[in-house]
DNA sequence: TTAAACTTTCAATAATTATTGAAAGTTTAT
DNA sequence: ATAAACTTTCAATAATTATTGAAAGTTTAA
């Protein structure tokens, strides 16, 4: 396997599992060739390299931005904006897991809490749902707290995760 | 809030959040439905509770039942089938992580394996494409692993992993 | 200012994914 | 064997989501 067959192999899984942390392909794609990049890239670069239009780019980029993935950086004596993505892995797994439990886990935690707390009147159908989405709302709230205490740890709060559960 | 309000409430807030596990919005409806219902449900039954074709729910349930969440049950005197979902929680989130793993990061990290086992040409983007995957299939496995770990642990895997990692 | 170089916006369109419903298939009781 | 009761399949269609591209917007240099 060559260097051009890994990188689209590489652009197009990674793309794929876009799905698995929540966002779409396009953004997955950008993120991915910006990570493999070892330098910045401009929007030309970026379009050319996915083939994808610019509109597309553009918005793609904002949002990477948005979730703090990718940050313009100023090339000295260029014009336009160029590119780059957080290198770190760890620090990238920190953000996605942040960002995703703020725009899915704790709305649904929310949600969970108040459908649990419905009153109780003696059907047997309000006691299930009231014990089920309380069960739910107990393992989500500790799932989510589980992986901020991963996360937050330090630099290396995966090797530590490990080892510690390993015990 | 009343039993039926928070009942609609819990099927489409679960529904929605079916993305974050990887499964459509019906399925998860329907294994939403079920969660909370206090006995088996017939497919006439859930076509009715979800407002869904009767094609829709046959395919969603059988791929509920490839998951390893949904079972058929029979019920003496019918004719018709009855489906009950897992009902701890526990276990739901053991199958689910440990179908996750086995149909979409598995597949990933074998990528991610390949493609940073390319030869070094010396080029900085050969080298900055092999450390990048490398430290992704390495971030990737661990995490994954860590998964199985947790899980594969007892009955109160959660329990106890929040508990050993606040030490 | 002005105009070139660049980025953003957004309505139109394309691509993807989910859903329907009716025909074909299966099982069971008689 | 037959027919009623039920389930599955799948081509057609609908709904959703992503993408384009050109016009509008912005910034910078002269």
């Amino acid at each position: 396997m060559d260097y051009q067959e890994a990188k689209y192999k590489f652009i197009s899984t990674w793309g794929s599992l876009g799905t698995l942390w929540g966002i779409n392909k396009a953004m997955a794609q950008i993120q991915a060739l910006l990570f493999i990049s070892p330098k910045a890239l401009s929007m030309e670069d970026i379009m050319e390299e996915l083939k994808i239009s610019r509109g597309n780019t553009s918005m793609n980029l904002r949002q990477l931005i948005d979730w703090g993935i990718v940050t313009k950086v100023l090339v000295s004596g260029e014009r336009k904006e160029y590119f780059t993505t957080e290198k770190d892995v760890q620090e990238l797994a920190r953000v996605i897991a942040k960002e995703r439990s703020r725009r899915e886990i704790k709305p649904v935690i929310k949600v969970l809490n108040e459908v649990s707390s419905i009153k109780d009147d003696g059907t047997s159908k309000t006691k299930e749902l009231i014990k089920q989405t309380k069960a739910l709302h107990e393992l989500t709230e500790n799932l989510d707290s589980l992986m901020h205490k991963m996360v937050n740890q330090n630099q290396n709060w995966l090797t530590k995760s490990v080892f510690k559960l390993m015990k």
